[in-house]
DNA sequence: ACGAAACCTCCAAG
DNA sequence: ACTTGGAGGTTTC
């Protein structure tokens, strides 16, 4: 007979900020880990290790080696004991005495590239940390709530946002929220949604008008640091409109590769913006937003293959080719992946996102309609 | 054919 | 990566 011994789950108390095992069991610099049923395994110093983690704690369960029970009974005696370094072994696997936000923050210090480049999505946290409700502790951590358009109209909001890192966005957010709040009538996002998707909680006054997409576009386009882009993203997340195609620089070049667009005139202006996204909703029909963020998620990951096969290919040594086919992901791979979870899966926050950021500036339009030229 | 307004393209900067 | 806004050229009326 044999006895498997597994331990119960523990926890230590982890952010993760400092830590996400998702991420970095992934990342290609270690090999054994196994996704099983939400939980990550792999053996390690003489025991299998299983981690789960949440937003404050990383779990952990131990099994140790099956043991026979004719086996001596000073084997068995050892096993609780070494059970005991486990956490330890945790700890120093992932390295947890460094402090990982003030590596970020000291590397951002002396290096812009690391600054621009590293992963950072704290800014909306900290927009909601500063701003807005606080909702309730989970675990000693404070939850807090998308500020509502109003909440963004003190004064020293713009200052603020720019200590808090929004850069030169933090004078188009004080002054759309303001344009939001004050300017427009209560129910003014409301009317821009698309009727046949209402939004989550909305509550639309039966006799209010909606607009169409295409008003919606251009109501958001009068709102100062919103793009054709942006309120298409908008458009499309936020506000229900399925046909909403946001034409990025990747989507253009889509567009020109597969589409056949551009062929003479390369100039990108609003006039080819709305010529692509066009094409695709008459392509695509009612729903080709969604339709456009497949072929995108599609051409990143393409991408991300083919240069991953080109490093293959240009490897000069056995040994480098065998590292690369064993799951070493390149920087910009895993940069493209993350791109594609954001992009494909919009998560619930978006929409708030997009109405936080969303009023109609003066009447007055600030891009022109016309086609180009005869 | 002229002048002004409208419009466009390019580009730097945030 | 996207948007703004100004400079300077072109088209329209």
């Amino acid at each position: 007979m044999v006895l498997k011994r597994i331990s119960e789950w523990r926890k230590l108390p982890v952010a993760l900020s400092e830590l996400c095992i998702d991420t970095t069991l992934r990342c290609g610099q270690s090999f054994r880990w196994q996704k099983i049923n939400d939980e990550w395994v792999c053996t390690l110093h003489g025991r299998i290790l299983s981690l789960k983690q949440d937003s404050t704690h990383l779990h952990y369960k131990v099994t140790w080696p099956e043991q026979s029970l004719k086996g001596s009974p000073a084997k068995q005696k050892l096993a609780p004991k070494a059970e005991d370094d486990t956490q330890a072994l945790l700890h120093h696997y992932f390295s947890l005495d460094l402090d990982l936000s003030s590596l970020y923050e000291q590397w951002s210090n002396v290096d812009p590239n690391f600054r621009k480049k590293a992963p950072t999505f704290t800014g909306v946290h900290k927009l909601c940390k500063h701003y807005g409700p606080l909702i309730a502790h989970i675990d000693g951590v404070p939850f807090y709530d998308f500020p509502k358009p109003d909440d963004l109209t003190g004064n020293g909001v713009e200052s603020n946002l720019r200590e808090l890192g929004f850069g030169y966005r933090a004078k188009y957010i004080a002054e759309t929220a303001r344009i939001v709040a004050h300017e427009k009538p209560s129910n003014w996002l409301e009317t821009l949604r698309n009727p046949d998707n209402p939004g989550f909680s909305s509550q639309l006054k039966p006799d209010a008008r909606n607009s169409t997409y295409k008003e919606a576009h251009e109501a958001l386009l009068a709102l100062k640091g919103v793009g054709p882009k942006v309120a298409d993203c908008v458009c499309l997340m936020g506000l229900g409109w399925g046909e909403s195609v946001p034409v990025d620089t990747h989507v253009w070049q889509i567009a020109q590769r597969d589409y056949k667009f551009g062929k003479k005139a390369k100039t990108f202006n609003k006039a080819m913006y709305d010529a692509v996204g066009d094409h695709f909703r008459d392509l695509w029909g009612k729903y080709a937003g969604w339709a456009h963020s497949v072929l995108f998620t599609a051409d990143l990951k393409a991408f991300s293959d083919q240069s991953l096969m080109k490093e293959e290919t240009h490897g000069v040594s056995i040994k480098e080719e065998l590292i690369e086919t064993n799951g070493i992901v390149s920087p910009k791979k895993r940069k493209l992946v993350e791109t594609k979870t954001v992009t494909v899966k919009p998560e619930p926050g978006v929409e708030e996102i997009k109405l936080a950021t969303e009023g109609e500036g003066d009447a007055k339009r600030r891009r022109t309609r016309s086609r180009g030229r005869a």
